[in-house]
DNA sequence: TTCGTTGCAAAAGGTTTGCATACCA
DNA sequence: TGGTATGCAAACCTTTTGCAACGAA
């Protein structure tokens, strides 16, 4: 997953300090984080780039298949690099917004039969675990979002 | 599941006009509807229901866990009545908006499990199927949503 | 030099809120 | 009558788009 997926891939790809920057940002985030998180955090660095960017850098790596997303209770995507070896879901933390991937495969298996079972094709499924936390549980942290 | 959920109950229930629109139109539909859909569909039978009253009659119903909520890939949201017995999941068709519940049995017992070997507390989860149906197969109906 | 990329400003789309009015209980 | 519900308009938020200027190859 390094650099030749065979589909959605752009005809080409420049290289420029902004991008740089966003995937830099991305990868630096220990959890899920909105394009506004990432712009908030360039501009905070000096980094100095549009948030327009941000938000086209982000569809083109969905697009790839780079980054898992995730959508907020409010309709606000939140953005993680995906791990090498395919998708992954994750149980996140309504407090703090720490997460951690969970081992999903008898969703996934699952989800298969589902569609072999219900004459429905091309089915994809999104699955979102939320949670508080140990840490959150007993530090009693108010909601963050 | 009928009339006295635990929490989030609001203290009274004034009955209305438009309220009772509003659940009726929501009862008509066979399928996810958006808000939008619900205002449309009431003021096209002149029923007289601001889109105000609407969502906030939906977001009331949502609180209390009358209907279950799927976020489209837009962020928009859409509602159908939850059955009495509890929620459920759906695999959506993607071209025709076409819903059936699916028996999520396996992904429940899953869902508990992960909770309790995280060290999570109040767990809870979204799954979102979508796929294409038969009938779109065979039909080639462009997308709709 | 070329053509993809950037960034501002503005549009878009969905949802919520302020506030005066209407109406149920 | 008292207090909730309604509805309009405007506010809000996140995401997308038009377009002129910029810069990587």
């Amino acid at each position: 997953m390094d650099d030749s997926p065979t589909r959605g891939r752009p005809p080409s790809w420049r290289s420029t300090r902004q991008r740089a920057a966003v995937l830099r940002a991305l990868r630096d985030s220990p959890d899920f984080v909105s394009a506004n998180d990432l712009h908030a955090g360039l501009t905070a660095s000096g980094a100095n780039v549009g948030l327009t960017t941000v938000y086209r850098t982000l569809r083109m790596l969905e697009r790839t298949g780079h980054v898992d997303v995730v959508r907020e209770r409010t309709g606000e995507r939140l953005y993680r690099p995906r791990p090498a070896d395919g998708h992954r879901h994750y149980l996140v933390c309504r407090r703090c917004g720490l997460s951690r991937p969970v081992d999903s495969e008898t969703v996934e298996h699952w989800a298969d039969s589902v569609a072999a079972a219900t004459g429905f094709t091309e089915v994809e499924h999104t699955l979102e675990l939320t949670g508080v936390c140990g840490h959150c549980r007993s530090q009693s942290v108010p909601p963050q979002r």
